[in-house]
RNA sequence: GGGCAGGUACUCAAGUGGCCAACGAGGGCAGACUGUAAAUCUGCUAGCUUAUGCUUUCGGAGGUUCGAAUCCUUCCCUGCCCA
């Protein structure tokens, strides 16, 4: 195990806060001395099933932790799920039920495991503790903390003041997710940086349970592809962990150029040196804003799906997009086996690309719609199944005709 | 329990009896321009056998009317004030 001062100083990295730094210190010291691990939590909100690059900042982390021997406790809120955590949201989010919660939680596990050593990880469900609570200990639980408490919280006093809605249960998920921390004996949660009230909220019922306060540490929020909002699956802004190698490629090269830097320290966890290369290099001109977007995107590829994966991605995008070819792989459709020729608006919609005719009619007659190479506009010509045509409508979507 | 203010499309938000499939903004999609960028400009943004046509939509259910998102009844939901 490395002395507490190199430990340390793999631990600042990338981190925003890491609070109280003199508690970890000591902790880190006790832990070298007897050779005991620390145990760092991280709660996972099963509510959406797959994992992307803004946890992955989270979970790379954590690995870090684990490599420095340190046991990392995932607690899946299959049980906190139900409740619907209301952090930076404006409305209460939908409550789900326990087996949505639990398969949610496996698939959860799967997927962060492409970052997380499994060797050095503890895998709890939450409603193993809290379904067990009685409504007595509930009560004993909320009152450990005031309402005044649960109000500092940023988004809490928002909804609030603008006369938004805030349910009693939603007061309740930080207590219950802190109560997490008395049930793991966690020394350390992570988190990010929009989680900081709750983790805090950890600390103080840690200490009126009689047990040493965790210590908490944030990571930034990654901004979704769209440069603007935080990454997330209902904004459709984000890049999974289990997109192929050829989404990942090329959703990296549609954010927009400033989060290039951020992209490379928090998604990459490049080294420091590096990305200061890069940063002198967009800001003299020196580099090009594309090709460190494209050097970027490899090692995103790379990452996840390996360094041949991100050589082949690279080439498949310059194809498609700079020379403007077909791509690799173009999926078949065919339609039912009687038909031999049909409109191209009934393609469409029979492939996939459109969800109505009529979406399938505008986006045909907004000139969005080639067929073998060669934009077409008039929604009801007729394509013959025989000759096989290739479809692209829109950007990404591509698809060939072939008989049934 | 009482009083007041609200609930409109993905979101915000206009509309208070016909000119409303519903102003505007954001978002999204497509086109132009590019580095598949970003910014900008343009168009589109309920569905249907594309029809100056029909169907469904303005919290739910009824009703008044030739005609309702708009008026009435009732129910549900939210916020504020008083108790």
């Amino acid at each position: 195990m490395k002395n507490v001062a190199d430990q340390l100083a793999i631990i600042r990295e990338h981190v925003v806060d890491l609070l109280p730094e003199e508690d970890l210190v000591r902790k880190l010291e006790r832990s070298v001395a007897t050779g005991t691990p620390l145990r760092i939590k991280l709660g996972l909100d099963p509510s959406r099933p797959d994992i992307h690059l803004g946890h992955a900042v989270v979970l790379r982390k954590l690995r870090q932790f684990q490599d420095l021997g340190h046991t990392v406790v995932l607690i899946i809120g299959d049980f906190t799920a139900m409740i619907g955590d209301p952090t930076g949201k404006s409305k209460t989010r939908p409550a789900l039920t326990l087996e949505e919660t639990r398969a949610n939680g496996a698939t959860y596990v799967e997927q962060a495991s492409r970052i997380l050593d499994r060797e050095r990880t503890e895998v709890v469900y939450n409603s193993q503790w809290l379904d067990a609570l009685s409504f007595k200990d509930v009560v004993a639980l909320a009152g450990k903390y005031t309402v005044a408490q649960l109000l500092e919280r940023d988004d809490f006093t928002k909804r609030y003041r603008s006369g938004e809605p805030i349910s009693v249960h939603e007061f309740l998920y930080p207590l219950s997710q802190a109560y997490d921390s008395v049930a793991v004996r966690s020394d350390v949660e992570l988190g990010g940086t929009d989680q900081k009230f709750n983790l805090l909220v950890g600390r103080e019922i840690m200490r009126q349970y009689a047990m040493e306060p965790q210590c908490i540490l944030t990571m930034p929020i990654l901004e979704g592809t769209d440069g603007i909002e935080k990454m997330s699956k209902s904004l459709d802004n984000y890049i999974g962990l289990t997109d192929s190698a050829k989404d990942m490629f090329g959703k990296t090269m549609s954010i927009p150029d400033t989060l290039i830097t951020r992209y490379l320290q928090y998604a990459c966890f490049a080294a420091p040196s590096d990305v200061q290369r890069v940063a002198d290099g967009l800001s003299d001109g020196s580099l090009h804003p594309r090709a460190a977007k494209v050097d970027l995107a490899q090692r995103i590829v790379a990452l996840y799906h390996g360094q041949e994966a991100a050589a082949d991605a690279f080439a498949e995008f310059e194809r498609i997009f700079v020379k403007k070819d077909q791509p690799d792989h173009i999926p078949d459709w065919s339609p039912e086996p009687s038909i031999t020729e049909l409109t191209l608006v009934d393609a469409v919609v029979g492939a996939g690309c459109a969800t109505s005719k009529s979406e399938a009619r505008r986006l045909i007659q907004q000139g969005g719609v080639r067929v073998n190479g060669v934009q077409n506009k008039d929604p009801l010509s007729i394509l013959t199944v025989a000759d096989q045509p290739v479809v692209r409508a829109g950007k990404l979507s591509w698809f060939r005709i072939i008989p049934a």
